[in-house]
DNA sequence: CAAACCCTGACACAAGCGTGGTAAGGTTTG
DNA sequence: CAAACCTTACCACGCTTGTGTCAGGGTTTG
């Protein structure tokens, strides 16, 4: 049986080992199993929990922003269309006059965004 | 007064009252104010009120996790802190053979990217 | 000036997140 | 085989999110 099992890695990560069981079902540290469905955790799993720590405290982020920025790298419909509603300005660009042009212009860009996307969500 | 009023932006978009003002405090939808502080919605505001709206219903994702993504763009250091997260992987990549190396390799890489992220957090 | 609007601030409440505990049952090991 | 582990499945609890409503007070407008 190589790898740690989930106390043994709680104690040299500093996590409980009731998160550990989270982090999996949450799919940021998702350890490979025993044949008994053992957890088991290998040098990568502990530096990614060292690490997650790290990055939480430092960052002030939650856990499920970092399942959401794994979320935006998985699926690239979503990351265009989440990109797409932040590039969109309040106000129009230069050459774009009056109010029926600019919104012309936008849902254009929308549906340029939602093609790219291909609309499977 | 040049923009309709909250309740008049209500009433086109679909949100209620209530929901501009919490988009608004939450940094997605923060329409310029009148001189008495009303706030004000022009045609960019509404559009991305409305395409706000998709997005939210198309992708099932959450307010929360688009001013999470509006943060990680314009954090450059956290959006380092996160990408660099996400990019260890379980398992060591190739030329690395065994565990002292990888973990060495791993360290430095956490450590280029604190840097990058210039340790302001 | 009065009605109809807007503001902020507060209370309320359901649902979800992060976390701990515990129970019932399978596995490993001395 | 018994102790010490592991598993999943629950219950619980405090905090945050998203949402409604209401009160007290300022603004715009007929």
């Amino acid at each position: 049986m190589d790898g740690l099992t989930i106390n043994q890695a709680a104690e040299t990560t500093g996590w409980s080992p009731r998160m550990l069981r989270y982090l999996d079902t949450s799919g940021l540290v998702s350890p490979p199993r025993s044949s008994a469905s053992y957890r088991l955790y290998g040098p990568g799993e502990l530096q990614r929990l060292r690490t997650l720590r790290e990055l939480l405290e430092k960052q002030e982020i939650e856990i499920s922003d970092v399942g959401f920025a794994q979320r935006l790298r998985s699926e690239p419909h979503l990351r265009g269309a989440v990109e797409g509603w932040l590039d969109e300005l309040a106000e129009p660009p230069e050459g774009v006059s009056d109010q029926a042009d600019w919104l012309r212009f936008e849902q254009q860009k929308h549906e340029r965004l939602l093609a790219l996307a291909g609309d499977r969500g």
